[in-house]
DNA sequence: TGCATTTATTTAACATGATAAGTATTATAG
DNA sequence: CTATAATACTTATCATGTTAAATAAATGCA
Protein backbone atom coordinates (compact mmCIF):
# COMPACT_ATOMS: atom_id res chain seq x y z
CA UNK A 1 0.00 0.00 0.00
CA UNK A 2 1.18 3.50 -0.57
CA UNK A 3 2.71 4.97 2.11
CA UNK A 4 0.28 7.03 4.36
CA UNK A 5 2.75 10.44 4.00
CA UNK A 6 1.68 10.10 -0.07
CA UNK A 7 -1.53 11.05 0.50
CA UNK A 8 -3.13 13.91 -1.55
CA UNK A 9 -6.14 15.01 -0.63
CA UNK A 10 -3.71 15.35 3.29
CA UNK A 11 -1.33 17.70 1.04
CA UNK A 12 -3.49 19.61 -0.45
CA UNK A 13 -4.74 20.22 3.31
CA UNK A 14 -1.10 20.71 4.46
CA UNK A 15 -0.50 23.55 2.03
CA UNK A 16 -3.71 24.91 2.53
CA UNK A 17 -3.56 25.42 6.12
CA UNK A 18 0.16 26.29 6.29
CA UNK A 19 -0.75 29.42 4.11
CA UNK A 20 -4.34 29.98 5.98
CA UNK A 21 -2.17 29.84 9.27
CA UNK A 22 -0.47 33.39 8.19
CA UNK A 23 -3.68 35.16 7.06
CA UNK A 24 -6.06 33.84 9.73
CA UNK A 25 -4.48 36.22 12.45
CA UNK A 26 -5.35 39.11 11.08
CA UNK A 27 -8.99 38.14 9.79
CA UNK A 28 -9.42 37.33 13.64
CA UNK A 29 -8.08 40.53 14.90
CA UNK A 30 -11.35 42.29 12.87
CA UNK A 31 -13.77 39.78 14.23
CA UNK A 32 -13.56 37.34 11.20
CA UNK A 33 -13.54 33.75 10.03
CA UNK A 34 -11.88 32.82 7.36
CA UNK A 35 -15.52 32.00 5.58
CA UNK A 36 -16.92 34.70 6.26
CA UNK A 37 -13.86 36.40 4.42
CA UNK A 38 -14.67 34.30 1.42
CA UNK A 39 -18.03 35.65 1.46
CA UNK A 40 -17.58 39.35 1.84
CA UNK A 41 -14.96 39.43 -1.21
CA UNK A 42 -17.23 37.03 -3.26
CA UNK A 43 -19.95 39.76 -2.88
CA UNK A 44 -17.03 42.41 -3.58
CA UNK A 45 -16.31 40.77 -6.48
CA UNK A 46 -19.97 40.01 -8.32
CA UNK A 47 -20.92 43.00 -6.73
CA UNK A 48 -24.69 41.43 -5.57
CA UNK A 49 -25.67 38.00 -5.96
CA UNK A 50 -28.06 35.54 -4.76
CA UNK A 51 -27.29 32.72 -2.28
CA UNK A 52 -26.38 29.79 -4.90
CA UNK A 53 -24.71 32.08 -6.82
CA UNK A 54 -22.66 33.61 -3.89
CA UNK A 55 -21.96 29.58 -2.49
CA UNK A 56 -20.48 28.44 -5.78
CA UNK A 57 -18.25 31.50 -5.90
CA UNK A 58 -17.39 31.01 -1.85
CA UNK A 59 -16.91 27.65 -2.15
CA UNK A 60 -19.24 27.22 0.46
CA UNK A 61 -21.81 24.41 1.29
CA UNK A 62 -25.55 25.66 1.44
CA UNK A 63 -25.98 25.54 4.56
CA UNK A 64 -23.20 26.82 6.10
CA UNK A 65 -23.71 30.12 3.81
CA UNK A 66 -27.02 30.44 5.26
CA UNK A 67 -25.77 30.34 9.03
CA UNK A 68 -23.08 32.96 7.17
CA UNK A 69 -25.33 34.95 6.31
CA UNK A 70 -27.55 35.32 9.13
CA UNK A 71 -24.31 36.25 10.90
CA UNK A 72 -23.07 39.18 8.90
CA UNK A 73 -26.67 40.21 8.57
CA UNK A 74 -26.73 40.75 12.32
CA UNK A 75 -23.57 42.35 11.81
CA UNK A 76 -24.68 44.74 9.26
CA UNK A 77 -22.32 44.22 7.02
CA UNK A 78 -24.29 42.49 4.22
CA UNK A 79 -28.11 43.58 3.40
CA UNK A 80 -31.00 41.48 1.53
CA UNK A 81 -32.84 43.07 -1.41
CA UNK A 82 -36.22 41.31 -2.16
CA UNK A 83 -36.13 41.56 -5.81
CA UNK A 84 -36.35 40.25 -9.35
CA UNK A 85 -39.00 37.70 -10.63
CA UNK A 86 -38.40 35.17 -8.63
CA UNK A 87 -39.55 35.19 -4.95
CA UNK A 88 -37.11 32.36 -3.83
CA UNK A 89 -33.88 33.80 -4.63
CA UNK A 90 -33.00 37.25 -2.89
CA UNK A 91 -30.15 39.23 -3.94
CA UNK A 92 -27.19 39.41 -1.40
CA UNK A 93 -25.10 42.78 -1.16
CA UNK A 94 -22.51 44.43 0.98
CA UNK A 95 -23.06 47.43 3.35
CA UNK A 96 -21.56 50.71 2.74
CA UNK A 97 -20.18 48.99 6.41
CA UNK A 98 -18.95 45.81 4.78
CA UNK A 99 -17.32 47.77 2.17
CA UNK A 100 -15.66 49.42 4.71
CA UNK A 101 -14.15 46.68 6.56
CA UNK A 102 -13.17 44.98 3.35
CA UNK A 103 -11.48 47.77 2.00
CA UNK A 104 -9.38 47.72 5.70
CA UNK A 105 -8.45 44.45 5.67
CA UNK A 106 -7.87 43.50 2.06
CA UNK A 107 -4.67 45.40 1.34
CA UNK A 108 -3.12 43.90 4.48
CA UNK A 109 -4.14 40.23 3.22
CA UNK A 110 -2.50 41.14 0.30
CA UNK A 111 0.97 42.26 1.67
CA UNK A 112 0.80 38.97 3.33
CA UNK A 113 0.38 37.36 0.09
CA UNK A 114 2.99 38.89 -1.66
CA UNK A 115 4.91 37.82 1.22
CA UNK A 116 4.61 34.34 0.06
CA UNK A 117 4.66 34.87 -3.62
CA UNK A 118 8.48 36.06 -2.29
CA UNK A 119 9.25 33.41 -0.35
CA UNK A 120 8.06 30.07 -2.67
CA UNK A 121 8.57 32.35 -6.16
CA UNK A 122 6.30 33.17 -8.80
CA UNK A 123 7.16 30.53 -10.71
CA UNK A 124 6.38 28.11 -8.76
CA UNK A 125 3.62 29.67 -7.89
CA UNK A 126 2.19 29.60 -11.11
CA UNK A 127 2.60 26.12 -11.80
CA UNK A 128 1.33 25.18 -8.56
CA UNK A 129 -1.90 26.88 -10.06
CA UNK A 130 -1.61 25.63 -12.96
CA UNK A 131 -1.63 21.98 -11.94
CA UNK A 132 -4.06 22.84 -9.05
CA UNK A 133 -6.48 23.88 -11.85
CA UNK A 134 -5.73 21.07 -14.32
CA UNK A 135 -6.46 18.52 -11.78
CA UNK A 136 -9.57 20.64 -10.52
CA UNK A 137 -10.94 20.34 -14.44
CA UNK A 138 -9.82 16.86 -14.27
CA UNK A 139 -12.04 15.45 -11.89
CA UNK A 140 -15.11 17.26 -12.37
CA UNK A 141 -14.73 15.79 -15.84
CA UNK A 142 -15.40 12.32 -15.62
CA UNK A 143 -18.42 13.03 -13.67
CA UNK B 1 -6.25 43.76 -6.44
CA UNK B 2 -5.89 39.98 -7.61
CA UNK B 3 -8.86 37.90 -9.44
CA UNK B 4 -10.82 36.42 -6.53
CA UNK B 5 -10.36 33.44 -8.44
CA UNK B 6 -6.87 33.37 -8.40
CA UNK B 7 -6.70 32.82 -4.30
CA UNK B 8 -4.39 30.01 -3.40
CA UNK B 9 -6.24 28.47 -0.58
CA UNK B 10 -9.26 27.99 -2.38
CA UNK B 11 -8.10 26.38 -5.03
CA UNK B 12 -6.07 24.09 -2.95
CA UNK B 13 -9.44 23.25 -1.15
CA UNK B 14 -11.37 23.28 -4.59
CA UNK B 15 -8.89 20.19 -5.60
CA UNK B 16 -9.04 18.38 -2.17
CA UNK B 17 -12.87 18.93 -2.23
CA UNK B 18 -13.08 17.09 -6.34
CA UNK B 19 -10.27 14.50 -4.39
CA UNK B 20 -12.62 13.83 -1.46
CA UNK B 21 -15.98 13.81 -3.44
CA UNK B 22 -14.64 10.54 -4.97
CA UNK B 23 -13.66 8.88 -1.22
CA UNK B 24 -16.11 10.29 1.47
CA UNK B 25 -19.63 8.04 0.03
CA UNK B 26 -17.75 4.60 0.14
CA UNK B 27 -15.90 5.56 4.31
CA UNK B 28 -19.71 6.87 4.67
CA UNK B 29 -21.13 3.48 3.49
CA UNK B 30 -19.10 1.90 6.48
CA UNK B 31 -19.70 4.68 9.22
CA UNK B 32 -17.05 6.48 9.16
CA UNK B 33 -15.65 10.13 8.31
CA UNK B 34 -12.97 11.10 6.24
CA UNK B 35 -11.16 12.18 9.69
CA UNK B 36 -11.51 9.06 11.88
CA UNK B 37 -10.37 7.03 8.66
CA UNK B 38 -6.92 9.24 8.72
CA UNK B 39 -6.71 8.16 12.63
CA UNK B 40 -7.43 4.63 11.79
CA UNK B 41 -4.88 4.67 8.85
CA UNK B 42 -2.45 6.30 10.74
CA UNK B 43 -2.59 4.19 13.26
CA UNK B 44 -1.90 1.00 11.15
CA UNK B 45 1.31 2.94 9.65
CA UNK B 46 2.35 3.87 13.11
CA UNK B 47 1.27 0.64 14.92
CA UNK B 48 0.27 2.18 18.08
CA UNK B 49 0.88 6.33 19.45
CA UNK B 50 -0.04 8.84 21.97
CA UNK B 51 -2.15 11.32 21.07
CA UNK B 52 -0.08 14.01 20.06
CA UNK B 53 1.80 12.12 17.63
CA UNK B 54 -1.35 11.17 16.07
CA UNK B 55 -2.55 14.56 16.23
CA UNK B 56 0.61 15.08 13.79
CA UNK B 57 0.33 12.13 11.56
CA UNK B 58 -3.35 12.15 10.49
CA UNK B 59 -3.38 16.35 10.56
CA UNK B 60 -6.12 16.60 13.08
CA UNK B 61 -5.98 19.72 16.08
CA UNK B 62 -5.80 17.88 19.27
CA UNK B 63 -9.47 18.92 20.27
CA UNK B 64 -10.98 17.51 17.40
CA UNK B 65 -9.02 14.32 18.24
CA UNK B 66 -9.77 13.91 21.36
CA UNK B 67 -13.52 13.54 20.07
CA UNK B 68 -12.73 11.20 17.68
CA UNK B 69 -10.57 9.07 19.90
CA UNK B 70 -13.58 8.97 22.15
CA UNK B 71 -15.86 8.19 19.32
CA UNK B 72 -13.59 5.44 17.67
CA UNK B 73 -13.45 3.64 21.52
CA UNK B 74 -16.99 3.45 21.43
CA UNK B 75 -17.18 1.32 18.72
CA UNK B 76 -14.15 -0.48 19.91
CA UNK B 77 -11.94 0.15 16.88
CA UNK B 78 -9.31 1.58 19.06
CA UNK B 79 -8.11 1.36 22.58
CA UNK B 80 -6.01 2.92 25.21
CA UNK B 81 -3.15 1.62 26.90
CA UNK B 82 -2.04 2.84 30.16
CA UNK B 83 1.24 2.95 29.70
CA UNK B 84 5.15 4.16 29.73
CA UNK B 85 6.91 6.31 32.34
CA UNK B 86 4.66 9.43 31.70
CA UNK B 87 1.32 9.41 32.82
CA UNK B 88 -0.45 11.70 30.42
CA UNK B 89 -0.06 9.94 27.61
CA UNK B 90 -1.46 6.79 26.97
CA UNK B 91 -0.69 4.89 24.36
CA UNK B 92 -3.61 4.56 21.13
CA UNK B 93 -3.88 1.32 18.74
CA UNK B 94 -6.18 -0.44 16.97
CA UNK B 95 -8.47 -3.71 18.14
CA UNK B 96 -9.26 -6.30 15.86
CA UNK B 97 -11.88 -4.84 15.12
CA UNK B 98 -10.06 -1.88 13.86
CA UNK B 99 -7.94 -3.64 11.71
CA UNK B 100 -10.12 -5.75 10.06
CA UNK B 101 -12.43 -2.25 9.08
CA UNK B 102 -8.92 -1.00 7.62
CA UNK B 103 -8.77 -3.99 6.06
CA UNK B 104 -11.90 -4.31 4.20
CA UNK B 105 -11.69 -0.42 3.24
CA UNK B 106 -8.05 0.20 2.55
CA UNK B 107 -8.17 -1.74 -1.00
CA UNK B 108 -11.62 -0.41 -1.77
CA UNK B 109 -9.65 3.18 -1.36
CA UNK B 110 -6.41 2.65 -3.28
CA UNK B 111 -8.57 1.19 -6.05
CA UNK B 112 -10.28 4.83 -6.15
CA UNK B 113 -6.71 6.47 -5.75
CA UNK B 114 -5.71 4.46 -8.69
CA UNK B 115 -8.41 5.80 -11.20
CA UNK B 116 -7.16 9.12 -10.63
CA UNK B 117 -4.14 8.47 -10.75
CA UNK B 118 -4.75 7.11 -14.16
CA UNK B 119 -7.28 10.09 -14.71
CA UNK B 120 -4.44 12.71 -14.37
CA UNK B 121 -1.42 11.09 -15.45
CA UNK B 122 1.16 10.13 -12.68
CA UNK B 123 3.96 12.44 -13.92
CA UNK B 124 1.68 15.41 -13.10
CA UNK B 125 0.47 13.74 -9.77
CA UNK B 126 4.01 13.48 -8.74
CA UNK B 127 5.13 17.06 -9.98
CA UNK B 128 2.21 18.19 -7.96
CA UNK B 129 2.67 16.51 -4.69
CA UNK B 130 6.91 18.09 -5.45
CA UNK B 131 5.04 21.69 -5.06
CA UNK B 132 2.93 21.06 -2.40
CA UNK B 133 5.78 19.34 -0.31
CA UNK B 134 7.80 22.48 -1.04
CA UNK B 135 5.14 24.71 -0.27
CA UNK B 136 4.44 23.57 2.95
CA UNK B 137 8.36 23.29 3.50
CA UNK B 138 8.90 27.13 2.21
CA UNK B 139 6.17 28.49 4.44
CA UNK B 140 6.98 26.24 7.77
CA UNK B 141 10.51 27.41 7.20
CA UNK B 142 10.05 31.27 7.67
CA UNK B 143 8.32 30.55 11.21
C1' DT C 1 12.20 18.49 49.08
C1' DG C 2 8.95 22.09 47.52
C1' DC C 3 7.11 24.98 44.18
C1' DA C 4 6.72 27.43 39.88
C1' DT C 5 6.93 26.08 34.99
C1' DT C 6 6.32 23.40 31.23
C1' DT C 7 4.07 19.67 28.68
C1' DA C 8 0.07 16.54 27.28
C1' DT C 9 -4.50 16.16 26.99
C1' DT C 10 -9.22 17.37 27.69
C1' DT C 11 -13.32 20.74 28.07
C1' DA C 12 -15.83 24.52 26.63
C1' DA C 13 -17.86 27.60 23.31
C1' DC C 14 -18.83 29.07 18.97
C1' DA C 15 -18.45 28.46 13.82
C1' DT C 16 -18.39 25.55 9.87
C1' DG C 17 -18.65 20.81 7.18
C1' DA C 18 -21.76 17.21 5.57
C1' DT C 19 -26.00 14.88 4.83
C1' DA C 20 -30.95 14.54 4.99
C1' DA C 21 -35.33 16.51 5.44
C1' DG C 22 -38.48 20.44 5.29
C1' DT C 23 -40.60 24.69 3.13
C1' DA C 24 -41.83 27.85 -0.18
C1' DT C 25 -41.83 29.26 -4.92
C1' DT C 26 -41.54 28.51 -9.78
C1' DA C 27 -41.82 25.68 -13.85
C1' DT C 28 -44.34 21.97 -16.50
C1' DA C 29 -47.02 18.25 -18.08
C1' DG C 30 -51.63 16.96 -19.01
C1' DC D 1 -55.94 25.58 -15.12
C1' DT D 2 -54.21 22.27 -11.81
C1' DA D 3 -51.66 18.61 -9.90
C1' DT D 4 -46.89 17.41 -9.96
C1' DA D 5 -42.22 17.89 -10.30
C1' DA D 6 -38.21 20.76 -10.05
C1' DT D 7 -35.68 24.63 -7.89
C1' DA D 8 -33.80 27.64 -4.12
C1' DC D 9 -33.17 27.97 0.45
C1' DT D 10 -33.51 26.89 5.18
C1' DT D 11 -33.58 23.68 9.32
C1' DA D 12 -32.01 19.92 11.80
C1' DT D 13 -28.47 16.87 13.39
C1' DC D 14 -24.20 15.17 14.16
C1' DA D 15 -19.11 15.67 13.44
C1' DT D 16 -15.16 18.53 13.03
C1' DG D 17 -12.41 23.25 12.99
C1' DT D 18 -10.64 26.90 15.90
C1' DT D 19 -9.41 29.25 19.90
C1' DA D 20 -9.04 29.77 24.86
C1' DA D 21 -9.18 27.86 29.30
C1' DA D 22 -8.89 23.99 32.49
C1' DT D 23 -6.75 19.85 34.32
C1' DA D 24 -3.20 16.82 35.43
C1' DA D 25 1.30 14.93 35.29
C1' DA D 26 6.24 15.67 34.67
C1' DT D 27 10.36 18.87 34.89
C1' DG D 28 13.45 22.29 36.51
C1' DC D 29 15.35 24.92 39.94
C1' DA D 30 16.02 27.27 44.56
Amino acid sequence: MRDFKHSLPMELMRAREAAMARFRPMLRDHGLTEQQWRVIRALVDAGGADVGELARKSCLLAPSLTRILQHLESRSLIKRTQNSTDNRRAIISLTARGRRLFNKIGPRLESLYSVIEDEFGMERLEALYTLLAEFYETLQASR
